[in-house]
DNA sequence: CATGAAACCCCTCGGCC
DNA sequence: GGCCGAGGGGTTTCATG
């Protein structure tokens, strides 16, 4: 947790990335006044630092198979939380997990191929002895799905 | 909406580049048993029918200054759903927007610089006629966050 | 820590199957 | 549709400031 701070031509690498994650090290060099070795490196500590996790391609997953988008709230018996966090994590069909406030305490954003899994994974989830209930919603739309911010 | 249809090298190539979004046409071809320059044509094809959307890196948020992530659970009056949409679409602390089943009608994910960021967005909605009520939870965790699927 | 140069590697296109 | 080859670029390392 010692060596972060990010400096200006870190945030400008990291602009470039978010408008094609393929660009170029020499694109990503002119862009930002600075040369191909610089750009390389500076790339390479980034992703060493964790700050890069990994590049992705954006897809419509309605279009690769995966039609169904639910959101499932979970309320659980803290003690084994972690644990049932660990195990959603590895699971393919799980895109996030939040620890959330107010009446539940996990949110899980899911996909599936059809509402049979879906159903599948809400009964695995409740039968699981640290699992106190869900409420699980449809999202019959996806309006807006990426992972970009603004820097 | 017509010349759909993915074939199994598609899937391949989607799946290597789910690996790592910068690997090179020529590593894809090696991996999936093909030659660069089909590799390539494929890609381009899968980019021009929306399939693949774009190239993101994989950023941990809280690590270049968003460290707050909230979900913002809101109901509106029907007719003036789209416009909200259009315009939260083009917000850039928003991250995702769901329509969904249940007792409210949308679902945001957004995230901040501070928690000043997430007040300010949320009075703004509720500022908005169309919106008839907001509930916040805040994710004081982000266990997993990535868009990958399998294929 | 950044750079230029050089060696190596890759992308892309037109022509062909 | 897929493949090959070639020319123009791209990546990465290393020695140097």
């Amino acid at each position: 947790m010692s060596p972060k701070e990010l400096d200006e031509l870190d945030y400008k690498i990291l602009s470039e990335l978010m408008k094609d994650a393929r660009k170029s090290v020499r694109e990503i060099a002119k862009a930002v006044n600075s040369s191909p070795a610089t750009v390389h490196s500076r790339l390479q500590k980034l992703i060493k630092k964790g700050v890069i996790r990994g590049f992705i391609p954006l897809v419509d997953s309605s279009k690769v198979g995966y039609p169904v988008t639910a959101i499932i709230m979970v309320s659980a018996k803290g003690e084994m939380l972690r644990k049932l966090e660990e195990e959603l994590r590895s699971i393919k069909n799980v895109i996030a997990i939040y620890d959330i406030t107010g009446d539940y305490d996990l949110m899980i954003i899911a996909k599936f191929r059809d509402m049979e899994g879906l159903d599948v994974f809400v009964k695995d989830l409740l039968a699981r002895e640290e699992v106190v209930k869900t409420l699980t919603h449809i999202a019959f739309n996806v309006v807006k799905e990426d992972l970009r911010l603004p820097l």
